[in-house]
DNA sequence: TTCCTCGCTTGATATTGGTCAAGTGATCCA
DNA sequence: TGGATCACTTGACCAATATCAAGCGAGGAA
């Protein structure tokens, strides 16, 4: 209940709520509380109940399934996002571990009354949908990503998202570990290494976790992004959920032949 | 319009619909649609501005992505499923195209009118975002069955819960052409047979399409399935949604060491 | 029936990715 | 300042998978 009001405007914003009227708001985040986790705490273990619905306010959040000792990242959130709604609309235990990278300050609202609130008001069930649909999309170009294309494409795909994401400047930061960026990508962190020293003919050269694009058209070319599976959003000037990010791709995935325009 | 009122119960049946009231589901179903295509139709382009929900009624629909002339299939559909529930919520463009296996039995409801039911009522807008969580989940299942296992796994746990849901019978029917199979495993064709071949030494026999599960023990312990990422749903005594199977998951997974017992 | 097509299988080979092991460089702590 | 830890890199090797090519066999058409 310690919570700055100016997290919870934060959290006023996100697309969940933003339409959403003050009464809905109350009732939502009423019994809310934040609440601050070290870096490797593991906040919900695969197949554990979800009794709330979390919202990442400061800090980085891993997600990720694993199977017979072997453990794959299937998303890295950073601020401002939620996680685990399907599982909490539902009313499911969890296909996916949560697990905070850094220091993390995380609310978390109580999936019951998110439920109960969406029985009462249409607004915000739409907008539960909607938010819902953004992230089936998010996972639909993730399969895209991960059955069409090779560990090296993956990479220069990646390295081109966060080179829009950062506002196309040089050299971009990998915001995250490399052993973690080469869980998420689906391969093993020397492959990784290999896959950036591939890179090195196509002008990407490496600093620690500073990465530098020489040559962004030659890269494209070898990485061939598509809009119906790299969202290339634009630098986040304000909060946006992926439903906002789907609704984005859309408007503009037609005619965004090459993201160096 | 040519529907059949069997048909117009068998939508009805939906979860998406089952508590639907009277209203909601005249409004839903009002300027909808039936249409018959023959096999290799295809109902819709990756990309294609998405103006109607889909829902398969009889025959078989692929839904595929595809990245520099490279397809993978994301989806096999069998009746009853709704498809592209996503794009219709968001208004967006679609992810991945839908082809006709078979010669085919779709309805098609009109997005706008979907959209605007939602906006009514919050009880069918929850019933969308409770399919929506189903959709979702099921994504997650496969991303950590393409990342977390090979391809010998996958076919090993396809085959299981394949077992389950024709009512554990042997041989079990391939329900789809091994090529299409293929793909949907993530594999080639080619390696599809070899992964047939080497299943041989766990009891796996096959004869065109039925394949004969010998030691289903064996199999099991090669394949490791777990609920958390195998939906090991029973047969389908009645038309159940995507959602219905993630609750009946929740309730029974954790318990659920073994598909034999 | 005969031939053709097509889905499937099988073998040889190339490519990709994973594993193991050793070494480097940076950071943190005593 | 030395030493430990840890992330990362690199090389050698091995396993998994894709590709190319040939062959097999069931079903359909002339």
């Amino acid at each position: 209940m310690t919570m700055r009001p100016a997290d919870l405007d934060r959290v006023r914003a996100l697309p969940l709520f933003a339409r959403a009227s003050p009464e809905v708001f109350r009732d939502v985040t009423g019994g809310a509380f934040l609440q601050r986790f070290p870096a490797g705490t593991t906040l919900l273990m695969e197949g554990d109940r979800v009794d709330f619905l979390y919202v990442l306010l400061d800090g980085a959040v891993e997600l990720q399934g694993s199977w017979k000792e072997k453990e794959t990242t299937l998303a890295l959130l950073r601020p401002v996002s939620t996680f685990i709604l399907a599982a909490v609309v539902l009313d499911a235990d969890a296909l996916m571990s949560a697990r905070t990278l850094e220091r993390s300050e995380i609310l978390m609202l109580s999936g019951e009354a998110l439920r109960r609130t969406m029985r009462q008001d249409a607004d915000f069930s739409f907008a539960v949908a909607q938010e819902l649909s953004g992230c089936y999309r998010g996972l639909v170009r993730a399969v895209k990503n991960q059955k069409l294309r090779g560990g090296v494409e993956r990479l220069a795909n990646y390295l081109i998202t966060q080179r829009v994401r950062q506002g196309m400047c040089d050299p971009i930061v990998l915001p995250h570990e490399k052993r973690v960026l080469a869980s998420l990508l689906g391969m093993s962190p020397e492959n990784l290494s290999r896959a950036f020293a591939s890179l090195s003919s196509y002008g990407v050269s490496v600093h620690g976790a500073e990465v530098s694009v020489g040559r962004p058209e030659a890269l494209e070319r070898l990485a061939r992004p598509h809009p119906l599976i790299d969202n290339h959003m634009p630098p986040p000037t304000e909060n946006i959920g992926k439903a906002e990010r789907e609704r984005w791709s859309s408007q503009t995935g037609r005619t965004c032949g090459s993201v160096l325009g």
